[in-house]
DNA sequence: GTGAAAGCGCTAACAG
DNA sequence: CTGTTAGCGCTTTCAC
């Protein structure tokens, strides 16, 4: 799922021979307060039709039409949409709350939102909630306030669970993060299971001891993918051992690191500390991979490291990393979708969504 | 304008046990349309006196403003900023134009801006226009539309002139990338240098054969960064070979690889390979480092790298990059700060603000 | 096919 | 201190 291109002029562009070609001609005049009615009045109709105009209406004369048209690209006119939303009540705007924008992991999400948004003619308001109970409320008034026409929702199934108690009525689904009998459409994958396969594979390379290294529980995936891993464990005959799991705070490639040297200078009983490690996301993998690093163990030699999500990088590090994808595009695509639907008809049953997810095979692990 | 939604989301749409539990509290009334006149009447008092309160004025009795507190909160009144919006003509909403959401560097600007917008009291609008002309425009419309009240560009150049011509009076900055000829407010770092001082790094770690993997030259920083790598290299003697040069239109890990692949395998010759690679980016570095790998080569031993930016990710990956840090969120904050400055008093003079970068020496070169 | 007029919900004069 | 009132710029009946 790489960028793009977008070559736009490349290449030719010289130093800056020359800085403004535009020899100043007269722009469609900048026009700061321009409203419809002058617009009417150089065109010598009424308000109504330019607006008939405006908004691609049909029962307009051509003549008229192109007369509006004309006065509409001689003045410069741009509509006000602070107006139009008004008498509307629509602001064409979605929120999209995010625990952290800097994770790849999110990012990637963040961008299938934003363009199946933008095809339908609306714009996504970005916000990063840190995680936090009281910035997410104050992001979500913005529904009530009108400023927004709906949300989409990342962040802990906790803090999601305050938001729908006070507000199941608002126009919002869940993403990634959900739970399923909270009555809010969602979209996600089947992490229980998604943790299992990892933990199997694990198992399929002759491990038996094997780490977790989770998030916060306030995430009802972590506490889903937890269990996963519990559980594929125990059927494969072994009893977990506490001392293999951690719970971080955090994401970010730092907490990866100390977390992963923290577990394997703990006293184990003699030689039994980890032999492979699973992380529930890339970013906290690749900090793991680094802190094992700083420790003198080698991957996959002396422990082996399955990570979470397949963000690009995964793909880049040393050793490359042996991770479940989630579809992350569609993720966000579907949510918005899901979101789009239950604007367009509020009492229609949107139902919940899981998406498939894959066992990428590289060289961690 | 497309307004229809299109289908829902296909894969395992799960049997939705049961969707709506709604265990249907009385929460203060969700109150769909509830105006500021019904809270003057339940209050017994005119919409005057409540948009007062609302706003914080000084002058009202205690008495009644406690009268129309209750009744706010009695009623679960929300002000409706569509309508507050057009009234005071601002949408205290701030737009930022990045080319790629998904790099971290943009990722911790973001961050930055999206800080002091909140503390201000503006929310901020993410737009993505993958350095697409078009996309900009568009964009950079809703200034006019009146949908934001300022923006904040970090796309390349040569798109900033061409909006800067068509639209020099409207409100915004730029970050990062600009053009200080322009006679828009900016704020960003001295490439010139930090390119130099990035090389001379390498030249005094004994390298003469120093390769340059650089992004579009539509990014005025990328030729100045050139330049500034140029000049290092003709200061210490060494004629700057083209063969080392590179020019990337993305600044994807994937692209780093290649290219670094690409660079070495180059028919040079005999042993005339570079010994030391200068990307200008660290994502690139990444790539460029994971490139080298694939083709045999070992860093820093083989083939020295430094990267730019300084993300977090950098210290994390193997070997820790050696880098030309940004000071990435002040580069975000003093951006929306000088935005803001542009909103209280059009008029003034901006300035044009280069912050301090450094050299961080760490392992791969 | 086109125009006149009534608001959308709020803020800000201006009176009292 | 509080209430009345006039719009902000637009869309949308309802007439003609």
């Amino acid at each position: 799922m790489s960028k793009s291109v977008s070559k736009a002029a490349r290449a030719t562009s010289l130093p800056s021979s020359k800085l403004r070609p535009q020899p100043e001609a007269q722009p469609p005049r900048p026009a700061e307060g321009l409203s419809i009615a002058q617009v009417a009045e150089q065109a010598g109709v009424s308000v109504a039709t330019v607006s008939r105009v405006l908004n691609g209406h049909e029962n307009v004369r051509p003549a008229t039409r192109d007369k509006v048209l004309a006065a509409v690209d001689a003045s410069g006119y741009r509509v006000n949409e602070l107006a139009r939303n008004l008498r509307t009540a629509e602001s064409r705007l979605l929120l999209t709350m995010v625990p952290d924008v800097g994770n790849p992991f999110y990012a990637e999400i963040v961008r299938g939102i934003d363009s199946v948004a933008r095809q339908h003619g609306y714009f996504m308001l970005l916000c990063d909630t840190g995680a936090d109970p009281g910035r997410e409320r104050s992001y979500f008034d913005l529904l009530r306030r009108r400023r927004a026409d709906g949300a989409i929702c990342l962040d802990p199934a906790t803090i999601q669970q305050a938001l729908g108690e006070a507000s199941s009525a608002l126009p919002w689904v869940a993403c990634c993060e959900f739970d399923p009998e909270m009555g809010v459409p969602y979209v996600g994958i089947d992490n229980y299971k998604a943790a299992g396969d990892a933990v199997r594979h694990l198992l399929s390379r002759g491990h038996r001891r094997i780490g977790l290294i989770n998030s916060d529980v306030d995430y009802l995936y972590a506490r889903q993918r937890q269990q996963g891993y519990l559980d594929a464990l125990t059927e494969a005959g072994i009893t977990p051992d506490e001392r293999w799991r951690m719970n971080l705070n955090s994401l970010d490639y730092e907490a990866g690191a100390s977390a992963a040297a923290l577990l394997m200078q703990q006293p184990h009983a003699s030689n039994a500390a980890p032999s492979a490690i699973f992380a529930v996301s890339d970013t906290l993998a690749i900090g793991v991979i680094h802190g094992l690093r700083s420790v003198g163990k080698r991957v996959p030699d002396d422990v082996a490291v399955v990570g979470f999500d397949d963000i690009s990088l995964a793909a880049q590090v040393d050793p490359p990393l042996t991770t479940i994808a989630q579809p992350m595009r569609e993720l966000g695509e579907t949510a918005a979708r899901l979101l789009l639907q239950r604007l367009a008809n509020p009492l229609a049953n949107v139902p919940g969504v899981l998406l498939p997810h894959r066992l990428v095979i590289r060289r961690s692990a």
